[in-house]
DNA sequence: CACATGTTTTGACCCAAGTCAAACAATTCA
DNA sequence: TGAATTGTTTGACTTGGGTCAAAACATGTG
């Protein structure tokens, strides 16, 4: 955990229109350079922050790919989110002070490490950044809401295409393939996201190999009939 | 829909310690009764917003109690929430300027209505408030993290128990029983929050009843043995 | 390279919760 | 007040996904 001094400028960053506000005059861009405070690298397996640890910083994902799970004593376990570049991890801090979950990486990566008191200073002074805060937390809520759909409502293979669809459309917005994907996470992390057992995760993927959907060698899956997942997610009357 | 022109300040509001933020200095108190433009009566059954109305404004709830609900056009439902006096909603419409779920009170109610763009002038100027509603959307992401949770990875019994044991809890910070509660909701409005149908809701509060941890007539719910709603809950080895 | 460890697949079986159906309250409203 | 509507309970049966177990693969390490 030997934070990097590397300082590097958000107005350069070719992840800006990602995770920072748009169109912005040259004096709130500099405004804005004063937001990360160093960047950080995070192993791949090691943790960015855990449940319990003092919140400081919000961090914006240069490069690699997180999920963030929530861990009770007793042994349960719930991967709240998958992250990966341009994308927002730490808000969960704000309320208490403290981490509520754990971020950890799935592949070797780089943060953004952004003070959270220089946030909200200069987000009174930039409007566009104050609002950009409020769109972030707000879009995190949302997300939240579909994935609360999908665990209530949905059948193992409605919840597994969602999952599939979400993923190539995120990864799509950052100019990969909208049908090839590489999974970073086990079946067992899908599953736990996904509110199924992994053997259920396998065997949802062997179905749709069989029906010709997808092609799945290991955790690299091509996806050949999009609209067929996108119809087992729009039409609930099974 | 016809908004109430009764205007009357927070700073004399019983319920402040729940909604605003506290320890304010004379002249932030002044600053930040002007929040609240106009209070608003929703009949119970109505919707306070809609899903893809526009967004302008966040609702302090005064009295009453609401269910947040995403409905999908396929049928999917899912009751994202139940609010109670003192809480916050329309987070969810910051994100794309419209709202995202609907809003629907369950018995007459009556919200402050704080327009979206006072509210960001006003945390601009009052850091306490700035604060205070980076802690709401947080503490909101956090309460969606352990629905997810529940919904992931807990059975029926235990569903309920957390569920009761929640409302409860809040109900008990506003002054009433720590184990006596009226349902405002229906069998199946807790079904679609827990992810189960309103069957098995019935039979779980049978089955709590028979063990002599609850006692139920109607909606009316007695806690007899709340140490056994907590054990259930915080042990997952079944 | 071989061994250990972690991950994925598949099969056989089981059970918690869903489905369908019927009877029975409570409310609402004419 | 009584009919209609809405909400709740309970029973009988079904099923999707969980559990347990074993084998096949990958990956990493000394």
């Amino acid at each position: 955990m030997n934070p990097q001094a590397i300082k590097v400028a958000c107005s350069n960053c070719n992840l800006r229109e990602l995770c920072m506000p748009m169109g912005l005059s040259e004096h709130d861009l500099n405004r804005l350079d004063d937001l990360v405070a160093v960047r950080r690298k995070v192993k791949r397996g090691t943790h960015l922050f855990s449940n319990g640890d003092r919140f400081t910083s919000l961090y914006a994902i240069r490069t690699g790919f997180f999920k963030t799970c929530l861990a009770t004593e007793d042994g349960r376990d719930q991967v709240t989110g998958f992250q990966m570049a341009g994308e927002i991890i730490g808000l969960d801090g704000i309320v208490n002070d403290q981490h509520n979950c754990d971020a950890v990486a799935l592949e070797d990566a780089e943060v953004c490490v952004m003070p959270f008191d220089r946030i909200e200073e200069i987000s009174r002074e930039v409007t566009a950044l104050q609002h950009h805060v409020h769109k972030i937390m707000s879009r995190e809520i949302v997300r939240e809401h579909g994935v609360m759909l999908l665990l209530g409502s949905m059948r193992a293979e409605e919840r597994l295409a969602a999952f599939l669809l979400n993923l190539v459309q995120r990864l799509h917005a950052r100019g990969f393939s909208q049908s090839e994907l590489v999974l970073r996470m086990t079946r067992e992390e899908i599953g736990s996201y996904l509110g199924l057992k992994l053997e259920t995760v396998s065997r949802t993927f062997s179905k749709f190999v069989e029906d010709g959907t997808l092609e799945v060698k290991q955790r690299h899956v091509r996806i050949l009939d999009t609209e067929s997942l996108e119809r087992l997610v729009n039409q609930s009357c099974h």
